[in-house]
DNA sequence: TTGGGTGCAAACTATTTGCATTCGA
DNA sequence: TCGAATGCAAATAGTTTGCACCCAA
């Protein structure tokens, strides 16, 4: 289940053969908003991958971007990271790893925590399914405010 | 600076008396939203309080909710807890501990992990200051979908 | 009294939805 | 061909703002 996260850009038909293995309809904006995103490992929100897909190619529509983000995070080709009220962050990083918010700049970054260990939590009920622990470490760059 | 978590209606010259220790100046509705929220250790939108603020005593504008939400968690009243990305939850909780958010039912549970441990952190600059860390355990009661 | 606080409505932002059109298989 | 996907605009939800009035100190 492990995808390749090139550091280069995706060809149209890699990308393809990406959504077609997620079970995901390949069509022209899914493709071109899949170059976009598995460029590299990065954090995009939808007004991002918006003004990008915009730039390069055929444009794309507003809603076609939240659909297709929303959609792609269903499949398991991204992950939602929820750091800010205000918007809706993507990971196309899909290893196991946690992150650091900077409050002041907006700026996400991935963060391995070697040391990280879940003691006993008592309070879980057994009948309910962990599905995820997100660790989220909250900074700033500048000091004080 | 800790606070009692009072599990019975604070008195209106409780409230104020914690607004004023915290620079908070007393209004009526300030007071109106403190007995509201510090009535008990508990997880509020502001359309909860809103709600609430409605049935029992005067009423409240929305914009002074939402205002007085974000005064309270600025001066240190109130704790603002990123886990859906609709909508933000404050949490009367001050003491230091972390989440469970079940993503069927949007229930937000505190719970106080033993073993957590943020091992070594190699990424974070020597310039930047940690404000928190949160920890998020999403989990759902129903198991599949 | 007087500057901060409030209420109301309007503005705003991010996201979602409805529906006619277009496109992938 | 035919149902799924798209585009557009309008709708929605949560939150913020502008401004005249009011009240705590």
């Amino acid at each position: 289940m492990k995808e390749p996260q090139a550091s280069r850009e995706m060809t149209r038909a890699e990308v393809i053969g990406l959504l077609r293995r997620h079970g995901i309809t390949p069509t022209q904006q899914r493709v071109e908003i899949g170059r976009v995103l598995f460029a590299r490992t990065q954090h995009v929100s939808a007004e991002d991958v918006l003004a990008r897909v915009g730039d390069q190619g055929s444009p794309v529509s507003k809603a076609t971007v939240y659909n297709t983000l929303g959609l792609f995070a269903d499949k398991g080709l991204l992950r939602e990271v929820v750091v800010d009220p205000t918007r809706r962050f993507y990971d196309t990083n899909l290893e196991p790893h946690h992150h650091i918010y900077y409050t002041d700049t907006g700026e996400l970054q991935d963060i391995v925590i070697d040391g990280l260990r879940l003691g006993h939590v008592p309070q879980l009920p057994e009948d309910a399914e962990v599905e995820g622990v997100d660790v989220i470490i909250r900074a700033r760059r500048q000091p004080n405010r």
